[in-house]
DNA sequence: TCTGGGGTCCTAGGACCC
DNA sequence: TCTGGGGTCCTAGGACCC
């Protein structure tokens, strides 16, 4: 039997908190966003969308494009406690509730539309009851999978109702861009233009042949992508959120640099920020991975994972700046970053050490466990490189 | 004043073990 | 002496989403 699974989004959300914040900026060109170096539209209202501002454009772009707009920084605690309103509104009608983003969530109306003479008519019901209670706006999306639910949401906004069945795809959405297709981004979708491939309907009859070239471009993805469109995605909502599987913290410069010093203490509270929150969530990591964007945007990773997981700030902060100073320190760098991965529980970890050899350990405390591990590490990686040296002179 | 910051998942190569 | 694969973990890079 087929679920009924709603995806609903939030129109505008940032824009129209503030505009719910101060009733003066409505029918504004607002965009919520930072207002300097690197700073871009995180979220604009539909008035600035008539002037070309787009979300993750570049503020000084934005201003070109419309002298007039209103620039209001982000508010996330504001936002969350009216993402809370808006999400439990929602319980309201079903516990099952995944919550996708800040904005957003999926939900399994199928007991509740069950008997429903006018689906439509819900669901518009839905959508003024939200308005009216919280001025909050939204577009829904209904379908039986949760792909075709999200795209319903998409299909029309503001305040959009699009119910797709099974049997409407090729109607809804054949037509559209092939960029408006969920997980196809703005690195594939070129790709898949060069391919011929210029709308969902097209994707659709390339999948229906097993395209082999298809089938390279998107690797695993494409079974995934084939199913979606032929209605058999998932329709399972997550309602218990998963624990997060990396946490982490990044920051642009303000301005480029080389500085040791600068990169040092960014990199320090930048690691106290990760510790911390790590701590708040009772997650030990066993990998530390940095993030270095060079002036002319080029990422790099660096990474590494050691036994004794942690969240200490020093120890993050010590082995984030080995990371660097081994593999970046010469570059000019615009933005530096530290994640902590490979995430378990705290009340996990005595488990592992009793696992382990506990008792040769338990005088000491993890972070000079960490640290011995690193240095056999660190010794071991010298000596490679010493007898790499020694290979060379015998020749 | 050119282009954020939070994440997740996938890929591909190499090391290492059996 | 030459030559196997399978499986797992680690690492770096990339794509995508909000």
């Amino acid at each position: 039997m087929a679920k009924v699974i709603v995806h609903i989004d939030l129109n505008a959300f940032f824009a129209r908190c503030e505009e719910i914040r101060d009733s003066s900026l409505e029918n504004k060109p607002v965009a919520i966003g930072h207002d300097g170096r690197g700073g871009i539209v995180s979220t604009c209202s539909y008035k600035a969308r008539e002037y070309g501002v787009s979300s993750a454009m570049p503020m000084f772009k934005a201003k070109e494009l419309c002298p007039n707009l209103i620039i209001k920084p982000v508010d996330f605690r504001y936002y969350g406690a009216l993402s809370d309103q808006f999400k439990n509104f929602i319980r309201r009608y079903t516990k099952k509730v995944e919550e996708a983003s800040i904005d957003e969530c999926f939900a399994d109306f199928t007991d509740v539309v069950r008997g429903q003479k006018d689906v439509p008519g819900f669901f518009k019901k839905l959508q003024n009851d939200l308005y009216k209670e919280t001025k909050l706006k939204c577009s829904i999306g209904v379908a039986t999978t949760k792909f075709l639910a999200k795209m319903g949401s998409d299909y029309k906004k503001p305040m959009g109702l699009t119910i797709i069945r099974k049997k409407d795809i090729p109607d809804i959405l054949y037509p559209l861009k092939i960029e408006s297709m969920f997980g196809i981004g703005k690195k594939t979708s070129p790709k898949l233009r060069k391919m011929g491939i210029n709308t969902i309907g097209d994707l659709a009859k390339r999948c229906e042949k097993d395209d082999r070239e298809l089938m390279n471009e998107l690797g695993k993805y494409y079974y995934v992508i084939k199913d979606w469109m032929s209605g058999k995605g998932s329709d399972e909502i997550i309602v218990e959120p998963e624990d997060p599987k990396s946490i982490g913290n990044s920051t642009t410069l303000m301005e480029d640099t080389m500085n040791h010093e600068l990169i040092a203490s960014t990199f320090k509270w930048l690691s106290k920020e990760v510790s911390e929150r790590a701590i708040r969530e009772n997650k030990l990591g066993s990998t530390i991975q940095i993030v270095v964007k060079e002036s002319d945007f080029k990422v790099h990773n660096k990474s590494i994972t050691f036994d004794n997981p942690t969240n200490d700030a020093d120890v993050i902060f010590n082995i984030a700046m080995n990371l660097y100073d081994k593999n970046f320190s010469n570059m000019m760098i615009r933005l530096v970053g530290v994640t902590l991965q490979n995430l378990i529980n705290t009340k996990d970890i005595a488990i592992q050490m009793s696992l382990f050899d506990y008792e040769k350990h338990e005088e000491q405390s993890s972070t000079k466990l960490l640290i011995n591990e690193l240095n056999r590490k660190m010794k071991k990686k010298v000596l490679i490189r010493a007898s790499e040296v020694e290979d060379d002179g015998n020749k």
